[in-house]
DNA sequence: GCTTGACCTCAAGTAAGCTTGAGGTTGCAT
DNA sequence: ATGCAACCTCAAGCTTACTTGAGGTCAAGC
């Protein structure tokens, strides 16, 4: 296969383990774009291959599609993104990855003081309050970032 | 007030921070019971204040209330819960939360080499594939668990 | 006894991240 | 030229964690 060859949706579904379906999705979220065929078909980029895995990997790290299109968002227009392209992008995320992962060891740390004594109270449980850390964020699924 | 009134749902709400409605969901799903008057109205132990802030603060670990009801189902029924029942529970959940952390330092330390080189190889990427860790998980919000 | 705020139920809406299905078109091989 | 898999769009459905609203009842103060 030459590599100016374009991929079609069902290509990159089966290099990448994801479904057509999926990709369209991320291509309405305008996580990557296409080409058309004539006949309105999607052709994609092999650089897509290499896109569409960042996304499932940096998604198991626990972002957002929407932090995930920023990130991506950042990415040369116009030119296959280098190594050094992608590893910018590397440590940023690295970086919001370990303040998260911070955290969850200063909630960790106050567990035992605050669930184990029972006590439980919301106005002194430093657990609950830790600086209002993951303090709002409207209706769905409340998840800690 | 006596430590035996039994506090009406606004009661509990106030007391929480939580809204009705929201304090009705989770008695929908089995989080906590309630009695009822001759009207038809829902009145609550004191100790539910102590449930609901349990499962306040340990939503902000992550948890689903999926998994919260599985730990408060390990909770004596019948009796108040003692220190020692929240501990046992608090115990249980700092395992879990120790065990993610781990997870997200294993790929924290793996972004630089999987993503900073900029091969992103789906089949040989520790990131991807850190022992199948959070594989499959059906429809919906995938989250890092 | 009457008003008023708090309560009740049930249905529908929201957000994220997709999937599923209907109804129709394209493109490649024979 | 035709058949069939793969593609297209658009709408609706699913999960989690709730909120909002409609339409109606309860309880407590005056």
């Amino acid at each position: 296969m030459n590599p100016n060859d374009l991929l079609t949706i069902g290509d990159l579904a089966r290099r990448t383990g994801l479904t057509p379906s999926a990709i369209r999705f991320y291509e309405d979220k305008g996580l990557l774009q296409s080409h058309r065929t004539g006949g309105n078909q999607r052709r994609f980029l092999r650089s897509d291959i290499r896109r569409l895995s960042f996304i499932l990997i940096v998604q198991k790290l626990g972002l957002s599609l929407e932090e995930i299109g920023e990130h991506l968002r950042s990415l040369p227009q116009g030119r296959t993104p280098s190594s050094f392209d992608w590893w910018k992008i590397s440590e940023a995320i690295r970086e919001s990855l370990d303040r998260r992962i911070a955290q969850l060891q200063s909630l960790r740390d106050n567990l035992d003081g605050c669930i184990g004594c029972g006590c439980l109270s919301l106005k002194t449980c430093k657990l609950y309050n830790p600086d209002d850390v993951a303090a709002e964020g409207g209706p769905g699924p409340r998840v800690l970032r």
